[in-house]
RNA sequence: GGGCGGUUAGCUCAGUUGGUUAGAGCGCUGCGUUGACAUCGCAGAGGUCAGUGGUUCGAAUCCACUAUCGCCCA
């Protein structure tokens, strides 16, 4: 055949390069996309909204931020195509802890620290870091495709948000729900802040376990000759030590009850306490006391009336309460204190211990429990209606099994410490007095004190927890406390709260109970959607000091937004971890390019004047076109039900099997046959088949499915007027239902099982790929069909001249490869290539391949418990797989007896 | 110590009301490139679904126990 001259029809398609370049599309896609203000809420239908977790601002974003992204945008861009008036509000949240300790360490390069220079001087450094930080995070988002209406962008720190939290502060504290204490409480001595005890990771070290002598005394002090062995992991300590204790009914210790014991570092004499909470299986079985400098000591001590002590700075280093240990490193104070017991000969003996150990979150150091002055949110009120919202249903977790760990945390929680010392962050609204002890809690900055009107006032120099500002996240970025703002109205409560299951406690629970609180019982969030982990190759966490995070943009340089979306989705089931890999993110561009050059190829077949309107059900419909119309409408079905169902990954495996193995491995190949023979009524099925598949698709892979649509839409504008696919609709089962056509499927099938019967056998005869070969399709009940498909069989199979008979006896027996299948049979006359030995026994092989098959399903089929108790329609098709079976092995009989 | 999750092909993983002969991607084997795609096509090999016991007509799926790995909480 003679190359014809290009026509007209073809000209999008030679604009389309012979693979996929996402660096040429993406870029100038979102422009548009943005540019056409179609982030926005469209102002119509039911409101669907996701407030994004905001991410921190210190850090690129990493793989977990492109899932999130993926995910989010994936129920986005769905909503907003289904025409819900569509929501995705982003923001950044500001890191005080981070961002404080990252600014300082800048300006400790140039050796200032935030105290040589003051608060106000630190956060205008701060602010400097902040605003190039945000306009890194704002560009990779755009990267990975977010289709989020970043004109309403919060960051925590706005005048907004900043309201809110000083609103909450404010109500709260009027309510009674925070107040200012002295409790123990985590301290990071890096950081030099407290900590509230989520931010305490603990892990197991190897430590030991010093048993050291205490000499007992008398209440003058003067020792008794005995002594106690008390076992501790913290000796530095001993100098803070203001007691002993014992349990009541260690029979061992009783007669010390009401002495008193010698502190070994330091002298002092303190008194020995009988308390329930003494292990005595626990070391030695007496406990010292030391109350301010661990949690269950500070219990102790405040129920027998202990003295505080204080031994620790800010610093980590040991202060004047330590008497000769002053000025020393916490640690190096162990080591000295462990030397000087030995050198008294008080240390009995030192046993290898492994026990948990607090870090802090942020830098890693080992925290220290001390007691201080903070301000802590009483958190048991809020808690009781935050667990109610979820055991009513009110909100839901996907998983569900996340419902218990919530619940478990929520019905033990305890007091949260929000105070921090550090500069960045919300400032606590509170001011001191100097002339009264009046507190001034005001949302606005009062300039006299609340209660003797002085002037005289001093604003608490603490700021609050991240935490507690992202806590507000879902109203608070949506206009409250302002109770007009027409967004609250509008899109609280939102629908799906998308994030990773690691911050149910941090950042989840605290939404729910804030939330509930500020909005009058109003949840938050319907769904909380909690997504895993993305793993390194080799399955471990991806991190910094590993060195093995994969940074999305340098991802996204290699393989494109598209593929990178598709591999984090497509490996994501809902509350699992997830390993990225090299071979999964090729996988994952080859179907980008797939879906490209399936798409090059349709556009490329359309010549002007072809009738493209969408196919209707006919019966002048193809055979093939009914089939892939009625799988079209089984894939929109599926796809709809999945999504509702949050299972994303699982509607993309179903939108890729049906793309690849339906559309592209055979509609696309049947159609070449009918247009070749300058048939041209497949085009409208092609287009039509192809426009769904990439609105299907677009949510998921929303850059390639943009471009190509709008090649598409030049030749078959949207029925709806659509100016980009962002915006075009989402198909709906309901509207395709009427294609679905179970007979057409069914005798598709049996063509697609002859074709394939035939390569089989032309593959192991090892008959040359290019060779055509004669064939005799035997097709029973299947024949018409096969018959109307027969150009499609010849090519497809490459078999020519095709015979299509009724029943074996028209097709030839000998010199003859046959293939038996349920529905029929092909008959390949290869002569010379045939085997009568082998082929004997392959068919044997077959036939007892087949008769293990029917002795199985007799059986079961013989029990009657079976027949009783299977539902009908298992039955009927396990019959129906019985009768299939013996027809086969019949035919195969047939075939060995005609060979011999 | 309490709770949760994983264990399915060489590797990474699907398998959601229990019902064909358990699937995919990658890898592997054989064949194939003049017409969408070699970032591809056709054909194929490969699994006692961690183990044991139980429930059931029927179990990868439900229950119990065991082993092992991991996570969270204390």
């Amino acid at each position: 055949m003679t190359a014809t001259p290009e026509t007209a029809g073809e000209r999008p398609a030679r604009e389309m390069a012979a693979a996929y370049d996402p660096s040429e599309v993406e870029e100038r896609i979102y422009a548009d996309w943005e540019r056409g203000g179609h982030f926005r809420p469209s102002g119509s239908g039911r409101p669907f909204t996701v407030i994004m977790p905001p991410p921190n601002l210190t850090g690129e974003l990493h793989m977990g931020h492109a899932l999130t992204v993926a995910l989010e945008d994936i129920l986005v861009r769905w909503h907003r195509m289904s025409g819900d008036d569509t929501l995705w509000l982003p923001g950044v949240d500001h890191a005080a802890i981070a961002v404080n300790t990252l600014v300082e360490r800048e300006l400790a390069e140039r050796g200032i620290s935030r105290h040589d220079i003051g608060r106000e001087r630190f956060l205008e450094h701060v602010w400097e870091f902040v605003t190039r930080s945000r306009s890194r995070i704002s560009v990779q988002h755009r990267r990975l495709g977010a289709s989020a209406d970043w004109e309403r962008e919060r960051f925590t720190m706005d005048p907004g948000p900043r309201r809110a939290v000083r609103q909450t502060f404010v109500s709260l504290y009027e309510d009674g729900l925070i107040y200012r204490g002295e409790r123990i409480i985590n301290w990071c001595p890096d950081c030099a802040t407290a900590l509230s005890d989520l931010e305490v990771e603990h892990a197991d070290e190897p430590g030991a376990f010093w048993h050291v002598r205490y000499p007992i005394a008398d209440e003058r002090g003067e020792p008794s000759g005995e002594h106690l062995v008390i076992a501790t992991t913290r000796p530095e300590t001993i100098p803070a030590d203001t007691g002993v204790a014992v349990n009541p009914d260690d029979e061992r210790y009783r007669h010390l009850i009401g002495m008193y014991a010698i502190v070994p570092a330091g002298g002092r004499v303190v008194p020995i306490v009988a308390d329930a909470a003494v292990s005595p299986e626990a070391g030695s079985g007496a406990l010292k006391v030391t109350p301010g400098h661990d949690p269950v000591d500070f219990e102790i001590g405040e129920r027998h009336g202990l003295p505080i002590l204080s031994i620790l700075s800010a610093d980590g280093h040991l202060n004047d309460e330590a008497g000769e240990y002053a000025g020393l490193e916490r640690f190096e104070a162990r080591e000295r204190v462990v030397s000087d017991l030995e050198a008294h000969g008080l240390v009995e003996r030192i046993e290898p211990y492994t026990h948990a150990v607090g870090h802090c979150q942020r830098s890693g150091t080992i925290v220290e429990p001390l007691v201080s002055e903070q301000w802590f949110v009483r958190v048991g009120p809020l808690a009781g209606p935050a667990l109610d919202a979820v055991r009513e249903g009110r909100i839901r977790f996907v998983p569900q099994r996340f419902q218990r760990t919530y619940e478990h945390w929520m019905e033990n929680i305890r007091d949260w410490t929000v105070s921090r010392q550090i500069w960045w962050g919300h400032r606590v609204p509170v001011w001191y007095c100097d002339d009264c002890d009046h507190l001034t809690v005001s949302v606005d900055d009062p300039d006299r004190c609340g209660g003797c009107a002085g002037a005289a006032i001093r604003q608490d120099e603490d700021t609050l927890d991240t935490w507690f500002s992202s806590g507000l996240w879902p109203h608070s970025t949506l206009g409250w406390p302002d109770a007009d703002d027409p967004d609250l109205a509008r899109f609280y409560p939102t629908q799906v709260m998308e994030t990773g299951y690691d911050i149910i406690f941090f950042w989840v629970a605290r939404m729910v109970m804030l939330s509930l609180y500020n909005m009058r019982g109003e949840i938050p969030f319907e769904t909380v959607y909690l997504h895993g982990l993305v793993r390194a190759e080799d399955g471990t966490k991806m991190s910094k000091s590993r060195g093995n995070v994969v940074d999305p943009l340098a991802v996204i340089e290699r393989y494109g937004t598209d593929a990178l979306r598709y591999t984090v989705v497509s490996g994501s089931s809902p509350g699992n971890d997830q390993r990225l890999s090299e071979e999964r993110l090729e996988a994952a561009r080859n179907l980008a390019n797939k879906l490209w050059n399936a798409s090059r190829f349709v556009l490329s077949m359309i010549e002007e004047g072809d009738d493209l309107a969408p196919p209707r059900l006919e019966s002048s419909l193809a055979l093939e076109d009914r089939w892939i119309l009625s799988r079209r409408a089984r894939l929109v079905q599926a796809v709809e039900e999945l999504l509702q169902k949050f299972e994303l990954a699982e509607a993309l495996r179903h939108l890729r099997d049906f793309f690849w193995e339906e559309f592209a491995d055979w509609y696309i190949e049947l159609a070449k046959v009918r247009v070749r023979s300058g048939d041209r009524s497949p085009l409208p099925v092609l287009v039509d088949v192809l426009d769904s598949l990439l609105r299907l698709f677009h949510p998921f892979m929303p850059f390639v499915t943009e471009e190509i649509w709008g090649r598409l839409a030049a030749v078959r504008p949207d029925a709806g007027g659509a100016p980009m696919l962002l915006v075009a609709r989402y198909p709906e089962a309901r509207a395709v239902a009427a294609f679905i056509d179970g007979a057409a499927e069914g005798e598709f099938s049996c063509v697609r099982d002859f074709v394939r019967a035939i390569r089989n056998v032309r593959s192991e005869k090892r008959v040359e790929a290019g060779r055509w070969v004669e064939a005799y399709v035997v097709g029973a009940e299947a024949t018409a069909p096969a018959e109307r498909l027969r150009p499609a069989i010849e090519q497809l199979a490459r078999a020519r001249p095709l015979h299509v008979v009724g029943s074996a006896e028209e097709a030839p027996s000998a010199g003859v490869v046959q293939s038996v299948l349920p529905v029929g049979r092909v008959v390949l006359p290869l002569g010379g290539l045939v085997d009568i030995e082998a082929e004997r026994s392959r068919l044997g092989a077959q036939i007892e391949r087949l008769s293990t098959e029917i002795a199985r399903l007799e059986q079961k089929l013989a029990n009657e418990q079976f027949r009783a108790r299977a539902p009908a329609p298992v039955v009927a098709k396990e019959e129906e797989r019985l009768a299939s079976a013996r027809r086969q092995r019949a035919g195969f009989r047939g075939s060995l007896q005609e060979l011999s």
